[in-house]
DNA sequence: CGCTTTTGACCAGCGC
DNA sequence: GCGCTGGTCAAAAGCG
């Protein structure tokens, strides 16, 4: 499946960002055109009809003028999904990704990336700069710059149903913002992938989801609506 | 009893 | 070198 490829390195940014930019296998969630096919390069824009309004990683590189917007739900939803992403009153969450490259680049370019996000207004500790610390943990850890994405949704909830069994493993108060940030481990036996959830500052109601690494299995199957997940899972991942 | 969550401590990186 | 910060560990507590 494509999506075994999305993270290697040298990889054309805009092209991934078309597939990740919201968390696979997410329940009660709409699809946008892009992931019906396997060579689109156009940003990925989920819909989730009840706790989530839309959700968007539009790639530095991306010709707005080229987005085709469907909703796989409701076609109800096709219009709002086209105002949220361009500006219109129910604009919820609009992402431009930097280029990330840091996270696959060198370690010493990352001050100039965290001023480069400041410069095009992103939050860039939302885009996870801090985390890609790669940090070596008792010396014994190895260096890995796992893949990461992130976005934004308005959710009641802070812990949104991926399909995958997720344990916490830590907390933090991070400076600056009220709200705390939880710490995410997949449950599977060797599987690395992390996430971590944290409120946005300035809008209690968004959060911000960071996923790290990739699944080296299916998700889970226990789940009453597995049977869908797992489809758009294996489309995904 | 086994799994998950909580939470204080610890560690590494960074800026000054 | 020191302090600050974010990320992780691990023991204790909670829960079904």
């Amino acid at each position: 499946m494509f999506s075994q490829s999305l993270f290697e390195d040298h990889q054309d940014m805009s092209t991934q960002l078309g597939f990740f930019s919201f968390p696979p296998n997410c329940n009660n969630m709409g699809i946008s055109s892009s992931t019906t096919t396997s060579s689109t390069t156009l940003p990925f824009i989920g819909y989730n009809q009840n706790t989530l309004k839309t959700l968007t990683m539009i790639p530095p590189s991306f010709d707005h003028n080229s987005l085709n917007i469907e909703s796989t739900h409701d076609p109800r939803h096709k219009e709002d999904l086209t105002t949220s992403i361009f500006g219109g009153p129910h604009l919820l969450s609009l992402q431009k990704s930097n280029p990330n490259t840091w996270a696959w680049g060198e370690v010493h370019e990352r001050s100039n990336i965290i001023k480069r996000s400041r410069e095009f207004d992103l939050d860039h500790h939302n885009l996870g700069v801090s985390s890609i610390k790669m940090k070596k943990f008792k010396s014994s850890r190895r260096k890995v710059r796992e893949p990461r994405f992130c976005f934004k949704t308005m959710s009641d909830v802070d812990v949104l149903d991926d399909g995958y069994k997720w344990r916490k493993y830590g907390q933090k108060v991070v400076k600056n913002t009220q709200h705390p940030r939880s710490y995410y481990r997949c449950t599977q036996d060797n599987c690395r992938v992390k996430k971590r959830v944290e409120r946005l500052a300035e809008d209690p109601r968004m959060v911000i989801t960071t996923y790290e690494g990739r699944h080296v299995h299916s998700p889970s199957q226990d789940e009453e609506d597995s049977q869908a997940s797992s489809q758009l899972n294996n489309l995904l991942w």
